[in-house]
DNA sequence: AATGAATGAGGTTTCATTCAT
DNA sequence: TATGAATGAAACCTCATTCAT
């Protein structure tokens, strides 16, 4: 229930006010990183927008990098809590376009807040002179859908799996960017392409494995 | 046949010398952009990489933006291009498969010299504090599929076509860009799932429509 | 003996547990500026070693200079003293290598605790914008060392004293300096060399004066 | 003749213009970090006393340590130029004192420019959370004197030899910081002194060594 | 037309000091 | 009185852009 792993704070925010400052800053940098990308966004303009001083952010967060992966970690923590809520039991006998149905509408909820943050974190960003090749967001997100893939069809292959995987989250990544560039009812629409896009894709898979 | 629209030039290079020279440019900045992302990428170094002075660049373009647009406008061209030879006229009787199949292929021709420029073309980039919605490159490729999908399916209504035409453009831009970040073979696989999943997306169309 | 004259200290520290509690910030800030010098070494950082709260440190000393005034003079006295027991009514008829034997060994007793300090005392800090000349410690001690030359040699002109006393000083103090940055063994034969200097810069004097 | 080795350079600077300019800021930096040390003397108000702006500082030393070690190694340069004129056959034969004298007057030449830039250059500074134990300055000079012993002494052991360097770099040094807080009569007298000690600590090596 | 040194606004980050609790 | 979170001026350094040569 901490915004953030210990890894990327400075000091673990006890008191209720530091914890609603921590997220003040999550939030600010949310949608300046959403606006403008990781570079384009500076600290200062976060430490605006959240209403507090360029060196309370700096006691909270070491860098702008670790305030990156907190927020990472935030988006992780509620997206992956989505999801799991459908990896029920019964998620094996149920219709593959019903799976693709909740699953959809668990990542709905999740990126609604801010979708254009969603571009950002899938990104990554370059640290240290090394270009992240899977941000760790994306990663979390593959894991979690290859769990959903293992329920469905215990007798695929780990590698087409993982594979499958990726494919999902990228392509539903992709939908949901497409979706934040268009306005409201056209964003909706969007959301039913993303299910076809996915049934299609893994209506055969139903055909073949099971 | 200009390397660029003259909104981006200072001056119409109309010299051979001066032509082979803006294409070394935008050669250099491909890689860096590629390399780096837009706001990584200085123009120093692109003009050293270059092997001109940066004044030089100055000369040929007003700032850094209008170079990242030239150089949109430059793949823009080549993937039309590469796409435009698959448009041809019996498109319409071609089993869907074989569409897709020639599609990918395409891209893959445009795409294979400089992966990684994909993703900074399409992600565009903040001009002026305004988040740019579309980056013209992907607008570009939207329209040209928008023209397939017409010549495939007359009677599909022109708001859905132009949909399917951004869900397909998106999800390909996707699976891309996954393909750069897996090893070579794995890479490979990842295209066939991109051909998987476009064909699993518009049979269902040619079933609906035709 | 109040750990501070008045004039670097806020209050007057009347209870033992707060004199114990402006030692423990001096012993602090005599480490870290040891270790550090006086610009690195941070406020914040010394009060975390004297294991109390910022606020506290700013109660007794009203700003980093004072507090490291405050470090010059307890320095001081601790210096004066150990020289003081030196300066005997017998001073007069001991054999000058006595002298010496004994100066030094005083001022090592002195340094000897935190030899990397002295370094920092006497270089004194930048105040305000103007480098301080001499700085207080450095007086302190010249002034004591010029009391031991006028009881031995009494009729040496007092401006001739002074310079004495203060090359004396200096040179010792570059000496303790060098043997800082030697290892045990190298340290101890720099003491020799100490004293051989000394000596050698003296004894002319006790021909010349006396 | 160049005024930095290429190891502190960004650019080698080969015009004239661009020699006067390192030169300049050279300058301003000597007497910025004597009159406020290394931590307090800023990048911008040197560049600002060298009549440069700040990108330019920056074009030629690519960090402000750099800068230090470049200013280090010209007046190493010029200080064992001095040293070196000294270092004659015939210093076997002198008289003691008339090598001192002259090691004194070389010294002179040398530090008489900007005396506060020795304290700041023997001192050292803080490079990468490592103290430097000798300053690359201070090496250099106690090399060269280290020489000029060998010179006058061959049958001294080199441990001792090497002592003996180091005492004599140290005190002079320090008397020549001593002369730096002295006005004008008082440093002439300071530098009678720093004769004076050299003289006594030597002389009986000679008896002892010849 | 070509060069590349010069510019300086603006970025990230630190740290002395204050003040509400 | 003690605490330590909050503050913000100011440090170092980068890089898009200009302009004298």
């Amino acid at each position: 229930m901490n915004p953030s792993s210990p890894a990327n704070l400075r000091r673990l925010p006890r008191q209720l006010r530091s914890r609603r400052r921590v997220n003040r800053i999550l939030d600010a940098a949310a949608q300046l990183f959403a606006e403008a990308g990781f570079e384009a966004a500076t600290t200062n303009a976060i430490a605006e927008r959240a209403g507090i001083s360029i060196g309370s952010l700096y006691q909270y967060f070491p860098n702008k990098a670790a305030l990156f992966r907190a927020l990472c970690e935030r988006y992780e923590r509620e997206s992956l809590a989505a999801l799991g809520a459908v990896l029920t039991p019964d998620l094996a006998r149920l219709e593959i376009g019903e799976v693709v149905e909740r699953v959809v509408a668990a990542l709905r909820q999740s990126y609604g807040t801010n979708p254009g943050l969603l571009r950002v974190l899938f990104q990554g960003h370059p640290a240290q002179g090394q270009c992240v090749p899977h941000s760790s967001f994306r990663e979390a997100m593959v894991h979690q859908v290859d769990g959903l893939l293992e329920l469905r069809w215990p007798r695929l292959a780990p590698d087409r799996r993982r594979l499958v995987a990726e494919v999902c989250v990228q392509a539903a990544d992709a939908l949901f960017d497409l979706a934040l560039k268009l306005e409201r009812e056209a964003a909706h629409r969007a959301m039913d392409e993303l299910k076809r896009l996915l049934l299609g894709y893994l209506e055969p898979l139903d055909r073949e494995v099971a």
